[in-house]
DNA sequence: ACCTGAACACCGTTCAAGT
DNA sequence: ACCTGAACACCGTTCAAGT
């Protein structure tokens, strides 16, 4: 397991094979097939290992759920970017291995802390997870580009931004290179919107649990 | 083009193969290769095909930003669920066909109205944005394992509510089946956390929006 | 302009066999 | 218990050649 998450780490998904590990491993192909039933299993196994690597606070009932939200979210976004394979296969298995179970367990208690009657709990957790996998991903993938291209993100995002005024009509150049503003840097950028992001769900959450409970 | 996304949207991105396209239009593999760069170069371009399914509201600028924000989710949703193979491609690609380029457009001007800040608008729409895609994404695979699995979704789902009976130490099963509650039908149940999570988004907005403009 | 055939360097996986 | 070899049915893609 180890090796195969390094190949993925550092090669991707795309480039990585069984028959890859199992020269990486310097054993025959087939040897692989003794201790995993196929590819998909590998990589299930794979994917919920590094779920691990995202940090869950401790379950006090007094904690506020909104530093709690922002910090689990930080954390899930941290492993996707160091892991852009991860988001690939997040859609395609069912995640139920022991680190995803306990990590939506936590989830749940968390929201649970917002004060939102009990029908509204899924939904609210989706809303925060999906935007936090969303953004994640997106990252993930540019960066893995950027490496892939051997340029530093800022240089290619300059590189864009000469295409972009070269070339008024591709708006969806314009578009990326807007975005960043007057900010020194894209990361800069980034943790601007991600917190502003997380705030906004924060606030949405906030605004219907009063609207729910209409006397408090 | 049209062969590719029917073959898509019938056997799913894995089944796919530019010789089966091939054997389907009855034509040997490589004479593809005469209108298409490469087999992404083909995925690129139906992606942003089926992008224009998505109906884009009409940017009066007195429309109700609100409901156009619901009405462009539900547009989007609906093209990942009848898509579910560009889910997958939806991060791999650019995304800056014309299709996509003028979806893009419009998002941001209908953000434009909700009276936000500017440097909050990226924030806001990436927001929006993350979850559609995240909700779409995982309803669409979720009908594409049943249909794959060849049952019913609520038959499956009381399967796996069974499962979860039998099995109380399996958490992430217990989950899905909370979530049902008392609701009739799976169907029902989205609906009401799709609705849900788009006024929570909504009411965010609008909280961050006045937090900026304390005088208003 | 449009299509073919043969070939190359890959895949995941099965199955029978070795130690 | 752990690994191998040969084989099967696939891939995407190049390149030279046909009409």
């Amino acid at each position: 397991m180890r090796t195969t998450i390094g190949m993925l780490d550092e090669q991707g998904l795309a480039r990585f094979s069984m028959r890859r590990l199992a020269a990486e491993l310097g054993v025959t192909p087939m040897s692989v097939y003794w201790y995993v039933d196929n590819k998909d299993d590998l990589l299930e196994i794979a994917l919920d290992e590094i779920g691990g690597e995202v940090p869950v606070p401790s379950d006090s009932p007094d904690a506020d759920w909104r530093q709690q939200v922002r910090q689990v979210a930080a954390g899930y976004r941290a492993m996707l970017v160091a892991h852009p394979w991860a988001s690939r296969l997040i859609g395609e298995y069912m995640n139920v291995g022991p680190k995803a179970t306990a990590f939506s367990t936590v989830m749940r208690s968390i929201m649970r802390r917002t004060g939102l009657p009990d029908e509204m709990i899924p939904g609210a957790l989706s809303t925060v997870y999906q935007f936090t996998y969303g953004f994640g991903t997106v990252e993930g993938r540019w960066q893995e580009r950027c490496r892939a291209a051997g340029v530093r993100e800022d240089d290619l995002f300059e590189e864009m931004s000469e295409t972009a005024r070269d070339h008024p009509g591709f708006h969806g150049l314009a578009d990326l290179v807007e975005r960043r503003g007057r900010a020194s840097s894209l990361a800069e950028v980034r943790e601007r919107d991600f917190a502003f992001s997380l705030d906004c769900l924060i606030a949405g959450i906030e605004a219907m649990r009063d609207r729910a409970h209409p006397g408090v």
